[in-house]
DNA sequence: TGTTTAATGGATGGATCCAATCACCGATGC
DNA sequence: GCATCGGTGATTGGATCCATCCATTAAACA
C-alpha cells in the first residue's frame, strides 16, 4: 500500500503504527513544521518503546515528511518556497502522466463522481473541507492509474506541500475559487471526452497558476510563530 | 547528500555505513536481484550489530532497492518488466525537467566533457565501462540542476534499473550502440546551442526508445538462474 | 493418498540497557 | 568585554536479550 494511506485497521507492526499516527499529526497541522520531534516524547505518548519510533521517523523521512540529524534529532520537515516551487515543478511533469495513464481506464460511474465532488467544492465555504475535497478530486483522477510508483510519488507531493496548500488557501480562496472551478470542469470535461492531451494541458496549468501564485506569497514560508523548535538543521539529506 | 552516492570517507553512523556497502554490493552486481538478505548475516559480515542493518534496509527501501516484508524479510528489489516500463515512462516525463534546469548553468567547460565523455563511449567495447560512461554523461547534462530532489530522484531511478541497463546492453549494444552515439551527439550539440527545447525532445527519445526496446526483450525480466531465494514476497510495498 | 492440522525451527520485531555524540553553559584567559 | 575552552546534561545511536511471527515439515486423519 502506497504511504499516506491511512489504514483502517492499525498495522501489526509498531513501526508501521507509529508511523502512521505520526504522519496523521503532521499532515492534520497538530505537528508544525519545524518542531522537533523527541524519541521518548512520541514513545510515551503512543505507548511504545524508542526503537520503533526511530524506525517510524526512518520510514517518515522517506516520505519527506521529518529530517533526521544524525546525533542531533529530528524534526518534523520544513519546505521553503524554493523546493515548495521545486515540487510544483515537478508536479508539473509528473502528475499528467498519472491523468494520461489513468484517463482510459476511468468509467461514467467516476466522471459523475468527479462531478459530484466539484459540485461540492464550489457550494463550501471551509477551508478545511475544501482541502479535502481538493484533493480528492485530483485524487480520483488519477485513481485508475495502475503504476502504483507515481501514485505513491504524487502523494508524497501533496503531503510535503499539505500545510502551505492550506496556509494559501486561507489568504486567497475567496477571490480565486472562480479560476479554480474553471480549470477543475475543463479538466472534468476533457476526461469525459478522454482527449489526453487537453486534459494535460489544463492540469499543467493549473498546477503551474497555483505555483505562480504561491511564488507571490512567499510570506507563507516565513518561520511561523514558534520559538520551541531549538535550531534547525540546516543539512537536508534528501 | 543524496543517496546513492558513495562516501569517499566512511560515514560515522552504523547504519548510513551499512547502507553504504549495501548499496555497493546491490549496484554492482554482487547482490543479484531477488536475492533474500539475512540480517544477521549481513550484520556480522560488516562487523555491526543487527540494529544498523536493519535501519540500513529501511534506508535502502526508501531508496527502492530493498524490499521488505514484516516477519518475514528482506530481498534485493526485483524490478519486473511492467515495472520497469513505469519507470521509464516517469523518466521520460522528469529527466526533461532536470535538464531543462540545468542547461542554462552549464560552462563551455562541461560542453567539452561532454564530447569527451562520448568520445570515449564510442571507443569503449567494455560493456561495464560503457555503463559507466554512459551513467556519467548523462548525470553530467543534468549536474547543473538546483533542484536537489528532482536529482536524487533521477538517481534512484537510475539505481533500481542497474541491473537491466546492464543485462540489456551486454545483450544488443552493439547493433544499436550507432543509435546511441547519434543521440547522444544530437543531445550534446542541442544543449550547446542552449536550445531547451531540442534538447529536451531528444532526451525524450532517447529514453523512450530504450523503453522500446527493452520492451521487446522480457526475457530480461525472466528470474535468473537462482534458487536460493526461498520465497518472493507479492507485495510491494512502495 | 491427499489434505489439513499441529509442532518446531529460524528469522524478524520490540524492549531495555549502555555508550557516544552534541549542545548548552559557565569559567577562565586574553 | 569578548572569545575560547572545558564540563555537564540531555538525546540519540548501538548492542544484547526476549517475544512474536511465519514457513516449513511432519504427522494424523479423512
Amino acid at each position: 500500500m502506497p504511504p499516506g494511506t491511512s489504514d483502517v485497521v492499525p498495522s501489526a507492526v509498531a513501526s508501521q503504527r507509529v508511523a502512521d499516527s505520526l504522519r496523521e499529526l503532521i499532515l492534520s497541522g497538530q505537528l508544525m513544521a519545524g518542531t522537533r520531534i523527541r524519541q521518548e516524547d512520541i514513545a510515551i505518548q503512543l505507548g511504545a518503546s524508542r526503537l520503533p519510533v526511530r524506525e517510524a521517523l526512518r520510514i517518515l523521512e522517506s516520505e519527506g515528511l521529518t529530517t533526521l540529524k544524525a546525533n542531533s534529532g529530528a524534526w518534523v520537515s520544513r519546505v521553503d518556497l524554493e523546493e515548495c516551487r521545486a515540487i510544483y515543478k515537478i508536479r508539473e511533469r509528473v502528475e499528467p502522466l498519472a491523468l494520461q495513464e489513468s484517463i482510459p481506464h476511468l468509467t461514467a460511474r467516476d466522471h459523475a463522481e468527479l462531478d459530484r465532488i466539484q459540485d461540492e467544492i464550489e457550494n463550501v465555504t471551509d477551508v478545511e473541507t475544501f482541502l479535502v475535497l481538493d484533493r480528492e478530486l485530483h485524487r480520483l483522477t488519477y485513481s485508475a492509474c495502475q503504476i502504483d510508483l507515481l501514485l505513491s510519488m504524487v502523494q508524497r507531493f501533496w503531503n510535503t506541500t499539505q500545510h502551505y496548500r492550506r496556509a494559501y488557501s486561507t489568504i486567497t480562496r475567496h477571490e480565486r475559487q472562480w479560476v479554480i472551478n474553471a480549470e477543475h470542469r475543463l479538466l472534468i470535461d476533457a476526461m469525459k471526452r478522454r482527449d489526453i492531451e487537453d486534459a494535460e494541458r489544463v492540469l499543467i496549468g493549473h498546477i503551474r497558476r497555483t505555483r505562480h501564485e504561491l511564488e507571490q506569497h512567499p510570506e507563507l514560508f516565513e518561520h511561523p510563530h514558534r520559538v520551541d523548535d531549538q535550531g534547525y538543521p540546516s543539512t537536508r539529506n534528501l
